[in-house]
DNA sequence: TCCATTTGACCAGC
DNA sequence: GCTGGTCAAATGGA
């Protein structure tokens, strides 16, 4: 551990010091709330005292900050053991931390897969590589979102500012509804392999499990240039690496890592990662859940998180609920 | 024309 | 052989 963490840069070192001191004051905080760590009551209470707001906001940002972690664990190479601890304060909603950490994959799994690539563009080396079970080992987390027909969506959704494109939906076993499957479009021209997929939940319709697999190392929210109308023409300049050292991903998270914890009691002080400012328009899917929740209680909602949808900047609707890695 | 979605087929792991 | 995950051709919308 201190062999490992020895070899890593100063910055990662201090971008980890920072998120781990950040991680655990938000933990004594919301300790100091009483925070409640039982996933299923935040899903199924929704009190709405100031106290209530600061312990959802307080949620948000330590699940915001241990993912966080949980990126830059990914992106060190070699990796650092995670510093969350499940018994450090108060757990939040975690079932795990990241069991599939790709430090058991010689260190960077993304450096195996670029030099796999040989320096070619040629997708298929990628996929080859992709589709081999490492591609199981990049780290996924897994977020219960709900959607509730007043308030909207429900739960950690940042990572959803992302630009997902859906590439397949199959029916699991067991499962009442078909799960959906998401990449990242910016996956050909910025060789952003982050995955996700999205399941209704069986006993509880109006939950969805969002898995997310892998860190994007492309560049979007407000740091990254508008995309190339034609991800074709753009191909010689995407060669260039974009945010895909570690060093790239750690400089962009230290730009986008700001929390705002002032004035959480009048519940209008927004935290957020300036780098993921826009949140769904949910006040517009609302009336279309809303409608269709009423006329059709089994609409096929996996659709609604078509992150393609408008996107709002406004304060997000949606209240932080569980995330396991 | 470009891009996203749909959906059947394919592949790897168990 | 079954299942989950992904690919890629077909299709449709802007």
């Amino acid at each position: 551990m201190e062999g490992k963490k020895d070899m890593l840069t100063w910055e990662q070192n201090t971008l980890l010091s920072e998120l781990t001191i950040g991680l655990e004051a938000a933990r004594k905080l919301h300790a100091q709330l009483g925070g409640s760590s039982s996933s299923s009551s935040s899903l199924t209470s929704f009190s709405s005292p100031a106290t209530e707001t600061s312990k959802i906001l307080l949620k948000q940002i330590l699940s915001s900050y241990e993912k966080s972690l949980a990126i830059v664990n990914w992106s060190s190479s070699p990796p650092v053991q995670l510093i969350l601890k499940e018994d450090a304060v108060a757990p939040v909603t975690h079932s795990g931390v990241i069991p599939e950490s790709p430090a058991s994959i010689n260190g960077s799994p993304r450096s195996e897969e670029f030099i796999d690539g040989g320096g070619s563009n040629n997708t298929h080396r990628q996929d080859h590589f992709f589709n081999s079970k490492k591609r199981k080992m990049l780290p996924k987390w897994t977020e219960k979102v709900r959607i509730n027909p007043e308030r909207g969506l429900e739960g950690p959704h940042q990572d959803d500012v992302y630009s997902w494109r859906k590439y397949g939906q199959k029916d699991i076993l067991g499962a009442k509804f078909p799960r959906s499957y998401y990449r990242c479009t910016h996956r050909s021209t910025q060789n952003c392999w982050a995955t996700k997929q999205v399941q209704r939940s069986n006993s509880d319709p109006t939950v969805f499990e969002v898995t997310y697999r892998g860190a994007h190392t492309c560049r979007q929210g407000s740091a990254a240039p508008p995309p190339p109308a034609s991800p074709e023409k753009q191909d010689t300049i995407t060669k260039q690496p974009i945010a895909q050292t570690p060093n790239e991903l750690l400089e962009s998270l230290k730009t986008s890592l700001t929390v705002r914890t002032e004035g959480l009691d009048d519940g209008e002080d927004v935290f957020s990662f300036p780098n993921t400012p826009p949140f769904y328009d949910y006040g517009t899917t609302n009336d279309y859940f809303g409608g269709l929740m009423e006329s059709s209680p089994i609409f096929d909602a996996v659709d609604w998180f078509n992150p393609t949808v408008d996107i709002n900047p406004e304060f997000p609707t949606f209240l932080p609920d569980s995330i396991y890695y």
